[in-house]
DNA sequence: AAAGGCTTTCAAAGCGCTTTGAATGGCATT
DNA sequence: AATGCCATTCAAAGCGCTTTGAAAGCCTTT
């Protein structure tokens, strides 16, 4: 069934058909009516290449997937944001598209999105220090928010962002209240944004507290379990080992605690963990009582947010950016506990 | 730059330039060449839409979300199922769309994706027993592949699947011959097919030893961390608590793993595990030694394999439906050991 | 020289919708 | 009765592409 069937069937021209449907005013209250439930009856809806190629617009956002890392993607945080995003174009009529982009080649694929009109705007997650998208999309005109930020991008662009600095510089105060100096910070891949963020505000707790910072326990990885794990136990085997453990990510943690337990030591007791908390809802941190002391932060809520913020500026491209730094909440778990007295 | 841009530009017609740049041998090879080296110059590429609907085609893949548990497109194995398609995919030029649909609506959104036209085919996931969707998407005449079976779903149809029910059975055969009796199984959700077969499996292995199942030690729900923790710290304080253990993923098996540690048990030697292992990127088993004993299967690699299955069915629609049944293996981690002797 | 057959190119229709600009008819106004 | 104004409805153009059916041009054949 297509407008031009729906219309001979009622006897109306497609332009009034058209116009029934989509809510304009100079339809006849009894025409809509009709028109309506012969709609309903006759299952119609209208077919989205054509609508799209008429009115300019596809009612899609664009996520693009680096596949380099392919990891961005199969990333169980992602996975929490995308449905939260989800959830608002759903709300709002809007499909969500993924395109798989071979690395490097992201200009091309902005360039081709625009010129074929497959999107709308574009959400950009995971961006690096001086992320060369943000110049991109910008010259480009194509809206987008991006999923935190990126130092050294000049442009002015609407973002979402956890505050990680701060977080991570409380967690940090947080150990060293307790009487913790050995501080290992387990981070994300070096050339996120992120995770320059959060080594500055490990460091600057560090610093305003006189403790020297020691390379040997700064990583910085992909945050999957085994890398948690096998950072942690490279770094209880040191001569003079951290009595407590900053991790980025409830998947990194695991490892941490796994490797802790293999060498024989508690939780909490021998050495400290707090970790950044996305929230993820296969992964929570307890359910009660938390399992880790952590920075928390739901991905899930940021996903809604930038979604909501996207689509307001595909209505209103014109409109000077938006940002918005949340702040993570510090819950205290059962991973912290005062540093170890005595060797 | 558009079509008729370009063709005015090289002073021919839209439909030379057309196919030209489409492959069709009718055109002349020199003007081939010329029409080639001036898209390229003035970064010409086909608006979607406009082929689309011209072709009828979308170049798109439809993956339906539903909303309810929202947690389905939250779950890390969806992340690495849909990383292994979308490679596919982008190998091909065809684009992945997610759709988040309202439970219980489903008929409706295929029925709209279908005659909207947004996509060309779709990937069932999740399937339970008796799955509706199966039935719908046969009657509409929309190519699609099931990532799983639906037993009780008349159709014939394509799926591409783990052999649940033997790879579960192979596990607690495992366990039996280490001497275990008490065999707990903490299994996905009940009203999926997969969770069925592996517990059949289950049953079957018991069964052919004559054990008696006992339902206090057989648990379902949504595989979450949480979950499986929850579960096995109940099971644990039973009078007659299990030996082992038989979880369902990664994610619930690290649930078991801190509820056994936290009993103060060791995991091996008083509570054996087994886990199904997906081969999540971010939760890998271990490095060379597996963490866990488990029946491995790459989720990954069942998203490309559909995947290619789906495309194939879009190429050729009335070819006979294929059918995939993939062998899980048993490799033997460091979670499992001989039943515990004496009480 | 006419006929026939290739190769190459083109004009125009069509995909299914939205939207512009015009037409129609009923009613109140003069 | 003629005029003007709304409220409705319509025909047709246009979105950017593919594809059909026809035409043009050039050889070869008779």
């Amino acid at each position: 069934m297509n407008l031009k069937e729906l219309s001979e069937i009622l006897g109306l021209s497609q332009t009034t058909v058209s116009r029934a449907l989509n809510g304009y005013p100079e339809v006849n209250a009894e025409t809509r009516e009709r028109v309506e439930a012969a709609a309903r009856k006759h299952n119609y809806s209208p077919n989205r290449r054509a609508t799209s190629l008429a009115t300019g617009r596809s009612m899609t956002i664009g996520h693009v997937i680096p596949a380099s890392t392919q990891h961005e993607m199969v990333n169980p945080i992602f996975g929490d944001f995308v449905a939260g995003a989800a959830g608002v174009y759903g709300e709002e009529g809007y499909d969500m598209l993924f395109s798989h982009v071979t690395d490097g080649d992201e200009e091309r694929a902005y360039t081709d999105l625009k010129r074929k009109g497959t999107v709308d705007g574009v959400i950009v997650q995971g961006p690096k220090v001086n992320d060369a998208r943000i110049e991109v999309l910008t010259r480009l005109g194509l809206p987008f928010v991006v999923h935190g930020r990126s130092s050294g991008a000049g442009q002015d662009y609407s973002w979402v962002d956890v505050n990680n600095r701060r977080s991570f510089k409380r967690a940090t105060e947080f150990l060293l209240d307790l009487g913790h100096r050995r501080i290992a910070l387990i981070n994300g891949l070096e050339d996120m944004d992120f995770a320059q963020r959060r080594r500055a505000g490990y460091l600057e707790a560090l610093a305003e507290r006189g403790v020297t910072p020691d390379p040997a326990l700064m990583r910085s990885a992909e945050m999957t379990e085994v890398y948690g794990h096998h950072e942690t136990r490279d770094m209880l085997a040191l001569s003079d080992p951290p009595t407590a453990i900053l991790a980025a990510s409830m998947i990194s943690a695991i490892g941490v605690r796994r490797a802790i337990e293999e060498a024989g030591l508690t939780i909490g007791k021998d050495v400290s963990v707090i970790t950044h908390d996305d929230e993820l809802s296969y992964l929570r941190n307890g359910q009660d009582v938390p399992i880790f002391t952590a920075t928390r932060s739901s991905v899930h809520q940021a996903g809604r947010v930038l979604a909501e913020m996207l689509l307001r500026r595909i209505e209103e491209p014109s409109v000077v950016p938006e940002q918005i730094l949340l702040e993570a909440e510090l819950v205290v778990g059962r991973s912290t506990g005062p540093a170890p007295t005595g060797d």
